[in-house]
DNA sequence: ACAAAAGTGTTTCTGCTACACCCATGA
DNA sequence: TCATGGGTGTAGCAGAAACACTTTTGT
């Protein structure tokens, strides 16, 4: 079984974009590098591809080390591979975008790793090229949600249509009209009412819902238009 | 200046998925792969990432060497990397997605790499996992057609109308009504119309169109829902 | 009783769909 | 003159947008 033999090999390393809602801001998941070179500076969470594993999987293994949880939804962003972009050595770099629901991960991050969930409003500096890859899962958030209804991934089990609302609007940075946004939410066929409210948030209370389950995953792959002329 | 010591180093590679429209077919760009293993069987056009080439440049890199031409509409799809996927030695692939204007290419494709344009319909058996690719990229130009006027990019300088329409119908296999489709078309401000025709497929003549260069930059991002409810 | 947020209906308008006939020309 | 494909207009409909008031309840 020969090899290629001219060909340069090279790292190949995943990072990961997490996002979360802790029902007001758009949050980022960063931590403090564990390694050398930038030791101690904000970083995505990331790590290289060992021997014999997918990137996929190590994209799944990373975010486990760092939230403990799996089945988070995922999806391969892009790769960057400047060759200068990391200083040490060329390491060639395939992004992940990761949806968590922020209320399970709040209390089990792992310290190890020193992980925070930054305001996206407020994004620090982050080594290498990260800031770009923020900056892209931004946009790239924007785009599929405008399309497909992956957003409830940030939101928790049960969640009220004010939440969603309101996540939509931090989304998108504008004021949604409650009423057609209802409307149109409702005759997805996405949502069950529950017998429960929400009283946290307003004397009235808001109903809870949850994702009918079925329906959303026939429709994560449907076009929705949840967002008026997007751009 | 340490390196990274303990990570094992990957082969990476890119492989282009092309496509060409004749004017009655889509077509992929496919050739006999020239080392071993799998030599002389047919594959993507595909090539090693060099030490110190972005992965972007290699794929402009080899394109040039198949068709000998720069400019091609190039974007990133997606990682293939199961530790499998190449027998002799593990290799990442970063796919790339092409369209091309075939009758550019047609007469000057570099006969070293025994390029040839396979109709679409009825793809041959390619080596390692690019049936995977090629299945892909059908789906995202699909995806991406429906909202991007993208596929612009398959038809020659100046064009006609029952050419673009003809494009449609074949990317989605399905009939479009030639009126609603036309004024569709004409509404996006996209079109120049020119003073000649094409009397190449009609006694009447096709009058040929040229892009609106400017107008095509703006909305290339834009979200103009070309085809009704795309799936 | 009042402040604060939840919830709901109607009208208007725009854009999509469906549909059929005339035009220009080469053979 | 006729066969072939190119080009055009309209009416009906459905979904989006704009818009304001009532309900609930904790304080």
């Amino acid at each position: 079984m020969k090899k290629y033999l001219k060909e340069k090999r090279l790292l190949v390393a995943v990072d990961c974009i997490v996002f979360g809602f802790d029902g007001e801001f758009l949050k980022l998941l960063i931590v403090r590098r564990g390694l050398e070179p930038e030791k101690g500076k904000l970083s995505l969470m990331g790590g290289f591809i060992k021997e014999n594993e997918a990137p996929e999987l190590a994209a799944v293994r990373v975010l486990q080390q760092l939230t403990g949880l799996k089945d988070v939804y995922l999806e391969q962003m892009t790769v960057f591979g400047r060759p200068e972009r990391d200083p040490i050595e060329r390491t060639i770099s395939i992004s992940y975008f990761a949806l968590v629901d922020i209320h399970q991960y709040k209390n089990q991050l792992n310290t190890d790793y020193k992980a925070e969930w930054y305001d996206l409003r407020e994004m620090p500096s982050l080594i290498f090229d990260h800031n770009e890859m923020v900056d892209l899962a931004k946009k790239k958030l924007r785009y599929k949600a405008a399309l497909h209804p992956i957003l409830f991934e940030l939101l928790p089990e049960k969640f009220t249509i004010p939440q969603i609302h309101s996540l939509y609007e931090q989304v998108y940075d504008i004021i949604l009209d409650k009423r057609n946004f209802n409307r149109k939410l409702i005759s997805t066929g996405l949502l069950i009412r529950q017998k429960d409210k929400d009283k946290d948030h307003s004397k009235k209370g808001a109903f809870y819902y949850r994702l009918n389950k079925e329906i959303y995953r026939d429709k994560i792959g449907a076009f929705l238009n949840f967002i008026p002329n997007p751009w």
